[in-house]
DNA sequence: CCGTTGATGACACCAAGTGCTATCACCGTA
DNA sequence: TACGGTGATAGCACTTGGTGTCATCAACGG
């Protein structure tokens, strides 16, 4: 916060614009909107974002990766609701704590994550990056559930429960045209999971 | 099988040898064995199978795909299984019965079987393709209980259960070094949900 | 004033995947 | 026997995803 540093940023043009990150994850998304993902081309999209196909590269592993890469704050509710579940409480109920923050969250980014769920249900391509994030996050809320001294089967299957149930509710979010909001789904969900394996 | 056919079979070299899906997945699971599947290019599969490139992708839709393709009839064990559960019995319990079946199938693949799943497992690609077969698994298994009569939560939720069973147990598979059948394996996991999803 | 750092551009390159056309054994038929 | 249709394949050009490498040049520190 030196002079120096103040004037450099005001009177000099920056050399290039800032937030490159955003920038292209806000130009796919409007593509992949308009023409489909298989129909757009990395560079079109680097292009969209005043970058070149090498830069999109540097931030993004491949071409699905930009619509899924959120920062590894997104899934702190889900842990921090597991950390926060009532000490005696069975590792199915600390999950669906976690779940629920997790999906309110989600519910927060209103349109935006709409159509992001659109997009990735209309591309098989993209579905496929959508189940290996579920299946990742399942591994991060079995890790959490040991950490609060949960055995290997039970955090296991209880997190993937979890994730189960997150799964069926974000299918039915495209099928009932979004009338009930994520996290209602996900309460539904895991109220049937319940009654079904207990039977 | 006039003689003219049975004249021309034997006597001439016939133009093409037979079974090209077959060849080229025996030389694709030989190639991912010793180099490992991102190390192998699909001109080197086709290669040793004595076929172009070209005619790879007349087969397999992309490179991965030689790894899963598999006769539909592998899953009808699954679905029989299914079909034959006992009258009144609940979704859930269909669902043990025909994965037990299917469970027991894969286990006779033997050697090629436990190679292949090595294979998946070491590389993230494959693993991610696997999640769609599983995931593709899970619905024709609904479609089998919507027509034993199941309504749609039940389906779904049961459907996803049996899947879930099977993903845990084919993690084990590897990370217990084959001691057990994959088909013991789902039983166990089988028991451990009840246990968990009943609490 | 000078050397370092870091984000970017530029370019060449490889491999996946596709569209199109040519080939030629096989098969039925006149 | 001759002839035309069929189907599986080769061959080739092309687009696109993705990577390795080097050059550039503002910002920063001494």
């Amino acid at each position: 916060m030196s002079p120096g540093v103040i004037t450099g940023r005001l009177l000099a043009v920056p050399r290039w614009e800032p937030d490159a990150r955003t920038r292209l994850q806000e130009a796919a998304l409007a593509l992949f909107d308009e023409r489909g993902f298989d129909a757009t081309t990395v560079a079109e999209i680097a292009d969209r974002a005043g970058l070149t196909k090498r830069t999109f590269f540097r931030y993004f592993a491949d071409k699905r990766e930009v619509l899924f890469w959120a920062p590894a704050s997104q899934q702190d509710p889900f842990l921090a609701g597991i950390a926060a579940a009532p000490a005696g409480a069975m590792a199915l109920h600390a999950v669906c704590v976690g779940l629920i923050a997790f999906a309110a969250g989600l519910d927060e980014q209103g349109e935006v994550g709409a159509r992001r769920i659109r997009i990735v249900r209309a591309s098989p391509e993209l579905w496929e990056r959508q189940l290996v994030k579920f299946s990742s996050l399942a591994e991060a809320v079995a890790r959490a559930l040991r950490n609060r001294g949960f055995g290997d089967p039970a955090a296991i299957l209880a997190a993937e429960l979890g994730i189960m149930a997150l799964r069926v509710a974000s299918g039915r979010l495209i099928a009932e045209g979004n009338q009930k909001s994520l996290r209602e789904l996900v309460d539904e969900a895991l109220a049937e999971l319940q009654a079904i394996a207990a039977a």
